[in-house]
DNA sequence: TGTACATCAGTGAACGCGCGTTCACTGATGTAC
DNA sequence: TGTACATCAGTGAACGCGCGTTCACTGATGTAC
């Protein structure tokens, strides 16, 4: 309870606006999202969401924003919870990923699936909150790494340029892996989210699995292995 | 050159309305295809176009089954070209996917992001062109494990239902491998499409890695890896 | 403390736009006798 | 082969709808003196 009773008046609806916006969201998609039907919903004249936010984009990138702040609290949550071995914080993770966006597959389609037509975030607003879990994998793997808990792997064929990549990368996130290891967390990334992303969009088609929870802790475990977990 | 002029003038016709279909999905996305925009793209009155396409709906599952079938397409050339190494021939479907995506990424994204709001592609229609790239996939494994070539892995926990569903998957699909590569493919399936789908939908974001066809390579070396080839 | 003024949330009308779909129609092409 | 009829591609108007955004405005809330 800080602020005038003007200042808390406007903040609420403000959150009652994205609150809407996620809504419409879950219905019909980033695409279909319209100032309008807030304001309609809202209860409220559609030039008063004007007071609010600028435009149709600036609401898409406050959407943006929470959706990965609610995926990274989720992540940090089940991190914080897991117990302290590396393989079981990677296996937290992928489960916190994965519950959020079964939870909510529209902020995930939002976030993860294809780009909204006509649509750039902006990167710094984006950037920050969009990075906190590829940031919080890779501290799990660099944490095992510097406490020798990361298992030798086969070393595939690295070009130069990703070794600069690399390079630059580890400073960036205050890593010391080897690029070997850093470029199977990249895979590691990128593999999650892509056995998240069949399942929330239906890709596996409606009755092959009939267990998906199942197949997805087989997947994770696959995936701590290929990491060097 | 066969049937009657006006037939032959129908399908040019019904031909042209796919390849502006396919240019506004690039343009505009999916969520924004409109029959009045490829009508006047057409160079004919909107309702004309309703004498080749029931709906909307329906020219979306045209442009469904084009890019599904292209894509198919592609991935066999990529097989026919490569050599008879399994393994080879994995990392030939990986860039043949990777290449298309990169080359349509619109079309990508109709096939593989988000879905389309208000639109359910129909089964019957869209299941066979669908399946081509995974049956491709588990035809390559089961082959190498008939032929002795497929590597022991690690044997992960797997759930009584998956084994249910891992036999039904078998008969469908006339193949002979065990739970544990079946599942392994299945993992490997979703990480190839996780990786593909990063980079085409930009979520490594724009100056990360220098060199992403390098990556990719590294990304499908694993892969081929954890699948046990 | 009371008053004059500034701030600001919300209104209502308007702008110009695009959409999917239906329907009665015209006129050209194809076919049966 | 010629003609009468059927088929069918495309027209143009209309239906009812929703959208983003601007603008001058009213009236309530907050603030400076």
């Amino acid at each position: 309870m800080t602020g005038t009773p003007r200042q808390r008046a406007r903040e609420r609806t403000l959150a009652d606006i994205t609150r809407i916006g996620r809504d419409h969201l879950a219905r019909d998609g980033a695409a279909a999202l319209s100032l309008r039907a807030v304001a309609r919903d809202l209860g409220v004249v559609s030039s008063a969401v004007y007071r609010y936010v600028a435009n149709r984009d600036e609401l898409l990138t406050l959407l943006v924003v929470e959706c990965y702040t609610e995926l990274g609290d989720a992540v940090d949550a089940a991190l914080a919870a897991a117990s302290d071995d590396p393989a079981a914080k990677m296996r937290a993770l992928g489960h916190a990923v994965r519950d959020w966006a079964l939870r909510e597959p529209a902020s995930y389609a939002l976030l993860f699936g294809s780009p909204v037509p006509g649509y750039r975030a902006p990167a710094e607003r984006t950037t920050g909150p969009g990075t906190r879990v590829i940031t919080a994998l890779a501290g799990i793997i660099d944490e095992a790494y510097r406490a020798g808990k990361l298992r030798e792997v086969h070393q595939f064929p690295i070009a130069d340029r990703f070794r600069t990549d690399a390079q630059r990368i580890r400073s960036e996130l205050d890593l010391t892996l080897p690029d070997e290891a850093l470029a199977r967390g990249v895979f590691g990334w990128a593999a999650l989210f892509g056995a998240v992303g069949f399942e929330v969009f239906g890709q596996y088609g409606p009755d092959t699995f009939t267990d998906p929870r199942a197949l997805f802790e087989h997947h994770v475990a696959v995936l701590v292995d290929t990491v060097g977990l």
